[in-house]
DNA sequence: TTGAAAGCGCTAACAT
DNA sequence: ATGTTAGCGCTTTCAA
């Protein structure tokens, strides 16, 4: 049969109230009793039921992961936050539930008040790009339940989760270019709204503007972070009189279009082209020539933006913007200006 | 406040017991007692609290989604699936966890017993290729934990779940080649071990031998299901003396890699070579020339197995293994042999 | 067909 | 530092 709290208690030579609080880390309790407690713990395999936690002690122990399944970025990207979200909940032993919410749909917030009635997660983790939907963040401020983000656009104080400094990584990638010899060199741009689109221009900018390079309006190419989106953006480049001589996608997958198209047009990369992207997803590794672009840890970020969210329901720290570094893989698709 | 059931039992002028009865569709309710008691639900917003029901009805209404996230098939593939079994979740008020594992690692079963003993999932949705993986099934059906499937390769009566006939489609989209006039059909192959490489190797055996052609074992490469790996499997087949007229990789990953090799040695496509896929992944459409392709439709066949899983946790039927049917998307990837 | 009482496994509030 | 009591919101068992 399950092993009861109140069984611990009985092993221990302890009252149920005193298992508890060793359960829940709570203080007052001497530490030789704890050590009792702990191995007694141990010893029978004790599960506390989440449920009855959760029943009597007001809290779910459930920290829901909310995404946009319309307006997504690359589902690998979402899958790897997903995993370093799980893996601190785990730590903490908190369950996780996942929540694609359609930013874009009339019943965004009736469904999200429909997640916080049905099950009361004690915290929400927000990724792009809903990390930054107003009402949304209105509606969760309103029904007190904390949040955390991943890659925020707003820097207000108050948020909390993890950033990247975006806009210094692309003008790094940019540089690394300029240190190439190129002069000419595009960007395609990410969906317009997005903050990842915003600073990764900024950087792209901010670069060019340090080496004394006038913008070209024409070289900056507006894209939608997708494969397809990548090669029309190229196509559009490949057909100026003059062509630049690299190209900075604001994401592997718009990269990988790029090259694409590069291929249909005979340009040799990186002979002829030099191509970039940013994330660092598998698919990088895989082309041929392998893509140079900025990691972002995906992952970790995920994992980041949970904890500084656990820590903040659990001690009720007021919680902070983590920030975490990226580091430039140079690989083989960015060579010297022809 | 909450609403409590209580609340609802005084509203109607019934025990609270009727509401619970209402409430799990139990027997036993006369239409009219049904009705008030529905109507005051509706008009209070009555939520039941999840962790009630769970604690006293012994149950968790929880479905775990298992998934290997080492040797996992493309993160789009799942990201479709987990989608669908959300959503027959939701629908049926269940709440859903994802649990990545890994079988490959040693602690495997263990972490699978934590699961369980940590969760009491109601039920578990097995994503390829864990699906066959015994040492899984065994655990599960000694610890009485009702399983469904997705495409599992195994077809034991007792199995659940969904599965769409890959062996049929693979030999439906060669056949589309033969018809195309292709005789020298090449195949790249997924990973050895998973149900679906084998059956799409099936397949393609099946529609050369009715079409009376003997294999040609160089024709035939193996592949891990990713894109550098199609890349490489098309290369070798590139190198060959006589070269393919047409590859049928074994899944679209793979087949936008052979696309992108052509495109090294200055192969087109369609025009020199005919190139299909399996799966019509997003990536599918966005290739130029658009990749055909056999569609699987995994959203609905996540969403299909968590039903097939929920009618037998919640009616105790037998439960059945459901079988979607498949499409061919012929776009532009595809031509008359040359 | 309906209801009353007991209790699921844990924690809050209050003792001591 | 530890224990006692009551009760979280629902379902079970049993009775009417």
């Amino acid at each position: 049969m399950r092993v009861r709290l109140e069984d611990v208690a009985r092993a221990a030579s302890v009252s149920p109230k005193t298992v508890s609080r060793v359960l829940n880390d709570e203080a007052n309790v001497s530490d030789d009793t704890r050590q009792r407690v702990l191995a007694a713990m141990q010893a029978m395999d004790y599960r506390p039921h989440p449920s009855a936690r959760s029943l009597a002690g007001h809290r779910s122990f459930l920290v829901a992961m909310l995404y946009d399944n319309n307006d997504n970025p690359a589902s690998t990207y979402l899958a790897e936050i997903q995993d370093g979200v799980l893996e601190a909940c785990d730590e903490h032993r908190y369950s996780m539930m996942v929540r694609p919410l359609r930013m874009r749909s009339g019943d965004f917030i009736r469904r999200l008040d429909a997640l916080i009635a049905d099950h009361h997660p004690d915290g929400v983790v927000l990724t792009p790009p809903i990390t930054d939907y107003a009402p949304l963040l209105k509606r969760l401020r309103e029904a007190g339940v904390p949040h955390a983000s991943v890659s925020p656009a707003h820097r207000g104080k108050g948020i909390i989760g993890v950033r990247m400094d975006e806009q210094q990584a692309a003008r790094a990638i940019v540089e690394h270019l300029l240190a190439l010899g190129h002069r000419r060199i595009a960007h395609v741009v990410g969906i317009a709204d997005h903050g990842a689109s915003r600073w990764r221009l900024a950087g792209y900018r901010e670069a060019l503007a340090a080496a004394g390079i006038a913008e070209d309006p024409v070289l900056v190419v507006q894209g939608a972070f997708t494969f397809g989106s990548g090669v029309e953006a190229a196509r559009k480049l490949f057909a100026l009189k003059k062509r630049p001589t690299a190209v900075f996608a604001a994401n592997d997958d718009m990269a990988a279009g790029v090259m694409w198209a590069a291929g249909e047009y005979g340009i040799k990369v990186p002979h002829d082209l030099s191509v970039c992207g940013f994330d660092d997803i598998p698919l990088a590794r895989q082309l041929w020539p392998a893509l140079t672009t900025v990691r972002q840890p995906a992952r970790e970020m995920g994992k980041l933006a949970a904890l500084q969210l656990l820590e903040v329901v659990r001690d009720r720290s007021p919680g902070r913007l983590a920030q975490v570094g990226f580091s430039l893989e140079v690989r083989d698709s960015t060579a010297r200006v022809p």
